[in-house]
DNA sequence: CTATGTAAACAAC
DNA sequence: GTTGTTTACATAG
């Protein structure tokens, strides 16, 4: 079995097809083609063992794709709630795909880790299958990018609001998504006792120019979604600190520090209620106008040098560094939007945004078992008909994480694709 | 001095 | 209560 760059698949030990192409949820060419991973990859049909099915390792979800597209796709002329209506919450796309996001069985929500997340996918397989197999050549030789510090400590907020902003297609995540993002690769917003680090967040948020809210979420809902500036995509992000207001009239070191603040009592008073009547008039002014929004007078400061990009993300997100280290993982649930997510498709092409539904439905597909089952039986209610088998395949992913020897985790995991075939190889999908 | 985090006031929803 | 804007303060370097 080959993959579309020609590469011999290798049948593991877990009956998963394992390529040696490192794939991505967020590839272009995978979000064009529908999601689907065979038409992408070239994935062509082939004599097939019947594999078992869940498979021991199964699919979970990486940290940079857990708001990403996860899809399983499923060509349905009937809608799936009349055939079963435990798949209430699975949604149709327009294609008649039926969608629904994986993270509802990613067990990084329910034991979470301060994950390590190693570089290359072999990795990871090798954690999990104990196979000897040494790594592709060219995966173990990637180029010499800034090893960006991973440790998700000590990164600026700022950098990774940027990141996890730069991993979302579309670029914008609601303030909570981006709240869950950080908290699972920050372990001082992990600490339960601590809330400050969201004042944080928002503060950097609202300061930052690289961020700013786009539309309202559709009319409907309140959200407004966080998003990355043009410019920030291209150039990235600066520090916060040069939006400040300018310190040049800043109180002198230990001079009268404390009388000062007491007496004005406000912090934020006069000029909060300034920006309000600000965004109001801007508000009622787009209201009436249509205008884009016109920048008020600003006096923060000049912004003459650049800020040195190599101390920020530029493009492409360098790899973490590989790291064997293994640090001590807590095993508190950390607190996360609540499941599941569903793909916005009020957007047909553009990029999803997810939007969590709260709370769950109770009779949710509990696993992705159910939901492969769920979905072969709709498609042959449709009037289908074909043996279905299961060939997983293990896809190297960007980034894998392997659980902290402590974790409650059972097993280790990594990013599977699994795709199912008929009988006769036309038809895969992936969850 | 800069960069950063944090607390907090305050408005708006 | 959450979200967003902003100022104030502390601290590391
Ligand atoms: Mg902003």
């Amino acid at each position: 079995m080959l993959d579309v760059f020609g590469n011999f698949m290798a049948l593991t030990a877990n009956n998963h097809w394992r390529s040696p192409n490192q794939v991505s949820s967020r590839d272009p060419r995978y979000l064009q083609a529908r999601m689907n991973y065979n038409s992408v990859y070239g994935i062509t049909s082939a004599p097939l063992p019947l594999a078992a099915f869940p498979p021991a390792a199964f699919q979970y979800e990486t940290p940079d794709s857990v708001f990403g597209a996860q899809h399983c796709g499923f060509p349905v002329s009937t809608p799936l709630t009349e055939i079963c209506p435990q798949s209430e919450g699975l949604l149709q796309d327009q294609a008649g795909f039926t969608t629904q996001t994986q993270n509802q069985y990613s067990p990084l929500f329910t034991a979470p880790s301060t994950p390590q997340e190693v570089e290359h996918g072999w990795q990871g397989l090798q954690a999990i299958m104990g196979s000897a197999s040494p790594p592709p050549d060219d995966l173990s030789a990637m180029e010499g990018e800034p090893r960006l510090e991973d440790r998700g400590d000590d990164v600026a907020y700022a950098k990774l609001i940027y990141q996890c902003l730069m991993d979302t297609p579309g670029h914008q995540l609601s303030l909570r998504e981006i709240y869950a993002w950080i908290q699972q690769r920050v372990p001082r917003a992990q600490d339960p006792s601590s809330i400050g680090w969201k004042n944080s967040i928002r503060h950097n948020l609202s300061m930052n120019q690289a961020f700013t809210q786009g539309e309202k979420n559709s009319g409907d809902k309140r959200v407004s979604l966080w998003r990355l500036t043009e410019d920030a995509v291209k150039n990235g992000v600066q520090s916060t600190t040069r939006y400040r207001r300018d310190p040049k009239r800043r109180a002198q070191r230990s001079g009268t520090p404390a009388p000062q603040r007491q007496r004005s009592g406000a912090k934020g008073g006069e000029a909060t209620r300034r920006a309000a009547s600000r965004l109001k008039a801007q508000s009622r002014a787009r209201r009436s106008i249509g205008s884009p929004h016109t920048q008020p007078h600003r006096r923060h400061r000049q912004l003459h040098d650049p800020y040195p990009l190599s101390s920020w993300p530029s493009r492409a997100a360098a790899p973490p560094a590989p790291s064997q280290s293994q640090s001590p993982t807590p095993n508190n649930a950390i607190a996360v939007p609540a499941m599941p997510y569903f793909l916005s498709i009020t957007t047909p092409s553009a990029p999803a945004s997810l939007t969590a539904t709260s709370p769950a439905p109770d009779a949710f597909i509990p696993d992705s078992a159910t939901h492969m089952q769920l979905n072969f039986d709709a498609w042959k209610a449709a009037g289908h008909a074909g043996v279905i088998h299961h060939a997983p395949i293990d896809y190297p992913y960007e980034r894998l994480i392997i659980p902290a020897p402590d974790s409650t985790m059972a097993s280790p995991y990594t990013d599977t694709t699994d795709e199912s075939y008929l009988n006769d190889g036309s038809f895969e999908f992936k969850f």
